[in-house]
DNA sequence: TATTGCTTACGAAAATAATCGTAACAGATG
DNA sequence: CATCTGTTACGATTATTTTCGTAAGCAATA
């Protein structure tokens, strides 16, 4: 992913996102289709936000037909990372220990799960 | 703390309920202080914020003088949940040891935090 | 060709959040 | 008592985000 911007997207542009991220190219329709299960919003609200999102360069578009292709113009892990450091700022006095830790606790995760996390444990200790 | 809204609070909201979880009792100056010092909106703004908030109940407070004396009305550790389960959900597909995985990759984690967390999951293994 | 259906563009309204200005009041102090 | 200081109350403004209505275009097709 080229262009990764340092906007952060609004609750609304993190939905839409979140389509894109799944699909990898979509029309408005087809966002608004996935959207639609959830939420109630007209079609043109979808088709405005992406037209926004365009502009802000959070997502890039195929217009040479006359119904536009979506994608993605920013990735999944940097706007994971860019949420997570807010997060962790504002709500774990800036540790991410603490956040781990809360996380680990209040989920539950397969045996399988925390047999991968404690790989990656391993080899963080290891350095 | 008695009462868990389940209100989402607002950015702003959070910054003030950050202060009052630090200090555990505040008034609007004391809040307005330590805010000022990282962003600047007057005194008047913080006080009809911490008034807004008061209405939700995101805060309680004493009113028995003048001064009137705040409190936070929801745990630091239920609102944590609460922006952690949104964030799962919406950023990692609901995957929580995703977002483990993630903030213990992207972050730097000290020999302690890391023991720490290892016997977290020792005790999570042995369920 | 006329109609229907789906599309984009885009201004504007509605909803939500943040900020401020001003009034009013209480207490201290000259 | 008059004034100054610090406080709350609260309406109103501004900014941001979300939503929608309407116009216009294109393509298929009756």
């Amino acid at each position: 992913m080229a262009t990764a911007k340092n906007i952060k997207p609004t609750e609304s542009e993190l939905e839409i996102l979140r389509v894109l991220w799944d699909k990898e190219k979509a029309t408005v329709r087809e966002v608004h289709e996935v959207l639609s299960a959830t939420k109630d919003a007209g079609y043109t609200t979808t088709l405005k936000l992406l037209q926004i999102m365009f502009e802000k360069g959070l997502v890039k578009r195929d217009d040479s037909s006359k119904t536009h292709i979506y994608q993605a113009n920013v990735s999944k892990e940097i706007t994971q990372q860019q949420f997570m450091g807010k997060m962790i700022h504002s709500l774990f006095s800036g540790s991410s220990t603490q956040l781990v830790m809360q996380a680990l606790g209040n989920h539950t995760h397969s045996k399988e799960e925390l047999e991968e996390i404690q790989q990656l444990l391993n080899n963080l200790k290891k350095q």
